[in-house]
DNA sequence: TTTAAATACGAAAACGTTTGCGAAATTTTC
DNA sequence: GAAAATTTCGCAAACGTTTTCGTATTTAAA
């Protein structure tokens, strides 16, 4: 690979020092106007490109970003990653990113590989499999920017963006309720998760609010495998005791509930209700249309970017405080909650 | 940011000179194996993290791969990049991702970030709109290992990874015939995409060796925009000359398609059938569930990764072969080419 | 006119690695 | 026991930038 011409070689030509050189590039106030316009088109002519290594080794800054999701096949992730590299990009940031499969392991591996500077922050939702959050904390303690976004980690002190959890899981549960849903069941990856717990809270408020009893059965904890998901979900939907109302923590839970009930004679809105988080564009494209909790992915990313950028770019700024900022969700309702 | 111990300050505390610790790390066969151990003992203690941008700059190489998709909301991408990053992840390699929103200044204006060797080659399926190629090409002829899947470059003399393109339009274009379709239409992108010609090919060919011809009109220029799409298609749905089948180049127009046919009296599949290349897993959970032809995505991204690791890690390697790999689809026959 | 200030540029160091070369110290060879 | 070969390590340069400091030239002030 030819990296083309150095800044040394387009001083040369230029009968210029290196120094002068760079200095006119980056516009500095030591260079007169008639250099400055000689050594820019000269650059141009030549396609000079800066080094980006030896920017970083003397700057000791990457001008990269660090995303960590835990599965890319998943609309929410994706759209997220849109909104983060919308406003990075504008500040000529690249993205690296990373799946971590809801692999705590892999996380720790790729936690490890950003502690020298790879990356000059890290924007990341943890695995499901995350409860021990040292691997977190070391790089944290270095004063690399982390952030934060849907599966929160409490325990480290930066800025968290989030939906409003609780009270979507709330109103999804309420509105379960009141299309007339008696047993309602929730579906959840790991306890650990921040968003399981606050969905789950809202869960739970709502049963009682209505008076009625979570029946710890009724809180189906799921892995990382569709598959064996299904034939949970099959399992309690066949159970004696078995929920008219579902809500879905996740959206992949939604799906393989939908799987699971083809698999069984129940129908969906009429023996079944289901709610989920979920940012799939065709919700209202599946059979029956799923009624979904839709959270503001992209504004998330967005967010995100705009306080990282804020933080990286200008000269002083303080740590990133540690606060959480929540950006509600909109409730869309199909055929999935149905009455007929 | 607190980079952590540089090379240096780890020789001061063994009392060594820097070239002894680097080649010590390196298990280079001019250090002792007794000075290995110390040197490697003591590296662990100290955390010390080798600094990349630095080892970039002596060895001109980043261990950086550029992967460049035209959208991230989009299951065959996504997985194409899973694929990718399973391999080049077990080599060390980072991944940055870029997205061109099916913009091809964007396309060139990231093109263009990755002249300096940030990434020490690219991965890509190019933008709906690339119609010419120069801001490759320039690339290309730096040395700058390029590689394309799925929407490939045929100007470009490198190696590229597609699916049988050809016999999968084909074959969806025979099943909607042998289905009883006397209309069928073709629903593409952009004209200029690799994709777009071969299948359409394919359709053509099909529809020929049925004895029918096919119709200008029946061939459907689509855009980015999903509203327009749905739109268009509607407007053909309307038509009084209407196709009663469709067989959709992409995935997201036959989304397109099943929005335009919930705003018509029309159904799936008596009144229109529908094929499409695409890669949801839930395709089967659709109303009505879709017939799809789905690429090997995961295999397709690993092999291009495959082929990368080897071009970048082996010593003296020849420039990538200009040639085509092509990885067989699976179709996959569900409700909406049901005849009932 | 002399001196001080401002302007415009160059020399060199530094960032943290890797590596060619040289040179002790040790071992082998004859 | 001397010479040669081998082992083991250090010195210094190099990668391509940015920046501190110094300095020559020009301009402004006294």
């Amino acid at each position: 690979m030819n990296n083309g011409i150095s800044l040394k070689e387009l001083a040369a030509e230029l009968n210029l020092a290196p120094s002068t050189v760079s200095r006119a590039l980056n516009d500095s106030y030591e260079i007169s106007e008639a250099t400055k316009k000689k050594v820019i088109s000269m650059a141009e002519k030549l396609n000079y490109q800066p080094n980006p290594f030896a920017r970083s080794l003397r700057e000791n800054k990457s001008k990269t970003i660090a995303v960590i999701i835990p599965e890319r096949i998943n609309y929410f992730f994706s759209q997220v990653i849109d909104g983060i590299e919308e406003i990075t990009s504008e500040h000529g940031y690249h993205l690296l990113v990373y799946s971590t499969h809801e692999d705590v392991e892999k996380e720790k591996k790729i936690l490890s590989l950003l502690q020298n500077g790879r990356a000059d922050a890290i924007v990341m939702s943890v695995s499901s499999q995350t409860s021990d959050v040292s691997h977190l904390k070391r790089l944290h303690d270095r004063g690399l920017p982390i952030l934060f976004f849907d599966r929160i980690c409490s325990e480290i002190p930066t800025t968290k963006f989030i939906t409003n959890d609780y009270e979507s899981a709330f109103e999804g549960t309420k509105h379960l309720i009141q299309q007339g849903c008696k047993k309602i069941a929730f579906l959840m990856l790991s306890k650990e998760l921040s968003i399981t717990k606050e969905r789950h809270r809202g869960y739970v408020d709502a049963l009682k609010m209505a008076g009625m009893e979570p029946e710890p059965a009724f809180s189906l904890h799921c892995c990382h495998s569709d598959e064996d998901n299904t034939q949970l979900i099959r399992e309690l939907l066949l159970s004696s005791n078995r929920p008219d109302g579902i809500l879905s923590s996740v959206e992949k839970l939604a799906l393989a509930t939908y799987q699971a009930v083809k698999k069984t004679n129940l129908s969906i809105p009429d023996d079944l209700k289901i709610i989920s988080f979920s940012n799939m564009s065709i919700a209202g494209l599946l059979n029956p249309s799923l009624t979904t909790i839709t959270q503001p992915a992209e504004t998330i990313g967005e967010e995100c970017a705009k306080l990282l950028i804020k933080k990286l770019t200008k000269p002083r700024q303080p740590d990133l405080l540690n606060q959480v900022i929540t950006i509600p969700s909109k409730i869309t309702i199909r055929e999935s909650t149905l009455v007929r």
